[in-house]
Order: structure tokens, then C-alpha cells, then sequence
DNA sequence: CGAACCCTTGACAGAAATCAACTAAGGTGG
DNA sequence: CCACCTTAGTTGATTTCTGTCAAGGGTTCG
């Protein structure tokens, strides 16, 4: 681990609250590691071993079933994931791999449950990052049940929008295909429904997106902080909406 | 609060780890009520100032946005519900609803989140129980995304049967309507798929649910622990699958 | 007994997946 | 540096799935 690791560690949420000695303790038996683009990192229903930290890079976090595969999260900088699994030493319920070059920061998940139940502070920070986790994961599944595939493109493109800060233009933080199945749609069907949504006040060309009329997108969308949120509330898990950049977000 | 309903709400995964004390002192502030069918008990969006929890009777979580409309969750006795808003101190992301009369115990959230900072015991059942919940979510939007909606009646019914203890038959524990929308359809939808599964192994007459080819129909589910569970993990939060008798899982 | 309400069925329209072909861009290796 | 290959993205044609609208039968409950 590099020296410049652990106050990145320290600053999230989730383990800023501990006792520095408990942290220290549970960075001792934690370890660093670099890993190249396209990387399987966690395969879904293996045990769960280590909690994660992305550090550098990104990481996708997705599910398959019956030949089947998509996109659940995707999880930047400084954020953890597969919290759940770690507490409930049960098996991951979604596979992860790295996008590009990532540097990961591995807490043995058995040092971790141990922590919990001796620093009431850090019982409080674990709490507080599950349920914001859960919460992001009850908008996740109303997006997908009230919206069709068209609303949920039309939101996605104006809350990215809003995240950075209401901005007209910006870039697209992940490749197509994988934002399609993010949103629950194969990539044809993205890519057509991008097609008409030029005349719904929002334009894509290539990675790049502009809101030609906000009012008109706003109107379509009807953002609902209850689903859309009023600020993505479990950035440290990172089991969010992928993110332009989720650390400009929590500093 | 009648005399009898403390052993129960104590008996709760969630409750019976804390001190004593500090659970007679939490059901000091907390007061149970009776409430007709049909009745909105939360209102999505309202202030998260009660954990709520089911004694008797069942209560429909639920999600609207944009005059729509859907079933998120049916809660039975005895478990819990919103958790995760009532820790968080943040509005109720789901709406809830008595589906028939029904008794509650309504605990009061500032009273809890002050006790799981004090109480370690209960921080970790929290912890425990937030977990779960967030993992039952997950299964849920895996099959929301990766099953088309004839596979997802099809798993749920093969599900129903295997809760009851892998019986031929049970009876329906919602009314249809309430399942299609809990499966992310229209009743119609619902009506005829159920048609078209007869030809897979089970057959439904009314309420009724017979399961005729069990190997046939295991062969279209390809049932899969890390969607369809090995166990409802979260039976005590009541955000699992509608079931017939969630009591019955837990002793 | 009547009024809701649930469920079902049919006809139709709309949404989305699939299959196939083609373009463009990026990376690799000669 | 260029030829080649791979892959993302797009577009069109088609099929499949799903929602919508409308109507009718059955049940429950006041």
C-alpha cells in the first residue's frame, strides 16, 4: 500500500467515524492491488471475502443469469463496494470487473465484521452506508418499474447533467452498450431512443451530451427526488448511478 | 399496546439482541394501533418519523410517480418496515397501505436512532437487517433486468411452492392484481401468461396454484440462489417476494 | 339487490428485442 | 506507416412482447 492510500481510505464516510487505532488495525490486514483493464475481479456467489476500495479506475459491478448478463452499478474513486455481502459473510449476489487500469485497496471482509462489533462508531457509519445503499437500490428498481425505456434514458441524461452541476453540455462517463444495460435495454434500442429524443431537448453526439432545450427534457423526465434523488446518497458505495466524477460530489 | 404484543415485536431478529432496558424503553414511546383495509398508512415522501411494524393483517408497500402506479412489497406480520428511512432520517421512499384490517406497532425513528448509537448489540441487528433488505433488493432488480415476465411469474410461482415446503399446490397469498404489479405487469398480462404456462408445469385455477410438471417448470425457472434466494434473507424487514406465511420461515 | 371490483378475453397499438448489415474508430502487428 | 482486425455504434427489417382499450362474467360487500 502506498503512503498516500490510507487518508483517501480515511476520508470515506464509512471509515472516517472509527477509532484510529481500529482503522489502523484493519489497514494492516488489508492490501493494495493494481489490476489491468477488463479484469474479473469478483465472480457472482463467491464468499465474501474482502470489501473493496476503488482507489484509481472504475469498476463494474453486473449480474447474469441463464447466458444472460447486466450492468448493475459502476462503482469510481474513492468509493467501496460489496459491503452487504461482507457483513452477511455471504456470497456476492453480483460479479465485478475493472473498465480500465484500477487500483483496489482489499479489507479482509472476517477483520471487518470484527471491527463492527467492538467500535460503536464505525456500527454507526455501517448502518448509515447500508441503508443509503438500500435506499439507492429502492429508487433503482421504482426507475425500473415506473419508467419505460425512453424516461429512464431522458432522466439518466438530465440527473448527469445536474451532477455536474446543471451544466448544458458534458461527456458520457461510460461506453453505450454499457449504459444501455445499465437502464435495462439492449444498445440498439438506445441507440434509437437517443434518435427521438432530439426533440425532446437533448442531443447525443458520440460521447458527447447537450441539452438543447432543459425546460422541454424537464418536462419530459419530471424529475422526482424520489427516485432521481436529491443527491445520490450511497456515492461511497458507489452503487449509484454511474458518475462523472463521484469525488468532486462528496468534497 | 396489548400485553401479548411485546413478546412478539421482542422475539423480532431486530430486537431481541439489545439490552433489555433499552427495549422496554423504546416500547415506553411506542404505541400500537388497529387500522381498517385500505387504509395509507405512510405517504411517499413523508417525514420518516415511525418504524413500523406489522402484528397482525399485511400492508402493501408501494410506489407511484407520474399517475402510475406499483407494488414494491407486502409485509406480514410479524416484521418490519422502512427501516432504512427511519435510520437515515429521510422521507419515505415507498408508500404503504393496510391490504386488510390490520394491527401495527408504530415506533417512534428519533427514539430508535438514538438507542442503536447507545446500544451495540442492536447497532449490529441493524446492520444485520439493513444488509439483508439491501441484498433482497438487489435479487430483485437481478430478476427485474435479466427475466422476461413470463420467466418472472413462472420463478415466483415455483417460489410460493417451495416457501410452502416444495407443496403441489397452495393457494395465491395476494389478489392478482396486486402480483402483476408486484411483478412489473399489467393484470392482463398476468392473466394470460398464466395461460400460456400451463403448457410449463403449472397450472392456476383462481387462487389456486398446481403445480403439474415440477420438472418442467425447474427447467424454465432455472431457479438460482443468487435471485430467487436460498431463504428469504430479509424476512423481518417484509421486502421480500408476497408470502404465504413469513412467520412460518423464521421459527 | 345493486354497485363496485376483480378477473378474463379479444382486438389493437406501441414498445422492445432480435437478426442482419454496415460504418467508423482504435489497436495490433507486420 | 500502413494493412488488418476487433469492437462500438448505428440503421433497417422483422418478430415478439407488452400495454391499452373495451366488453363481459363472476364475486363480494354494503
Amino acid at each position: 500500500m502506498r503512503p498516500d492510500d490510507l487518508p483517501e481510505i480515511r476520508h470515506l464516510p464509512l471509515f472516517q467515524g472509527m477509532a484510529l487505532e481500529n482503522f489502523e488495525a484493519l489497514m494492516e490486514k488489508s492490501y493494495a492491488q493494481n489490476f489491468p483493464a477488463g479484469l474479473e475481479l469478483i465472480r457472482q456467489g463467491d464468499p465474501a471475502d474482502f470489501l473493496h476500495v476503488v482507489l484509481e479506475g472504475s469498476v463494474e459491478l453486473y449480474a447474469s443469469w441463464a447466458g444472460r448478463e447486466c450492468t448493475m452499478a459502476v462503482v469510481r474513486p474513492v468509493s467501496t463496494f460489496i459491503l452487504a455481502a461482507c457483513i452477511k459473510d455471504a456470497p456476492y449476489l453480483m460479479a465485478a470487473r475493472t473498465l480500465g487500469r484500477s487500483r483496489l485497496i482489499l479489507v479482509p471482509s472476517a477483520d471487518l465484521r470484527q471491527i463492527f462489533r467492538r467500535d460503536p462508531e464505525f456500527a454507526v457509519s455501517v448502518i448509515d452506508e447500508l441503508a443509503a445503499c438500500y435506499r439507492t437500490m429502492v429508487r433503482n428498481a421504482k426507475s425500473l418499474k415506473l419508467r419505460n425505456s425512453r424516461e429512464r434514458v431522458a432522466s439518466y441524461l438530465l440527473r448527469q447533467s445536474r451532477l455536474a452541476g446543471d451544466v448544458a453540455s458534458y461527456m458520457l462517463p461510460v461506453e453505450k452498450r454499457l449504459l444501455a444495460s445499465y437502464l435495462g435495454m439492449t444498445p440498439e434500442n438506445l441507440s434509437r431512443t437517443l434518435r427521438t429524443l432530439e426533440s425532446a431537448g437533448v442531443k447525443v453526439d458520440g460521447m458527447r451530451v447537450i441539452i438543447t432545450d432543459r425546460a422541454k427534457l424537464n418536462a419530459l423526465v419530471q424529475p422526482d427526488l424520489l427516485i432521481d434523488g436529491p443527491d445520490p446518497e450511497a456515492i461511497s458505495a458507489g452503487i449509484g448511478l454511474p458518475m462523472i466524477n463521484a469525488a468532486s460530489y462528496r468534497r
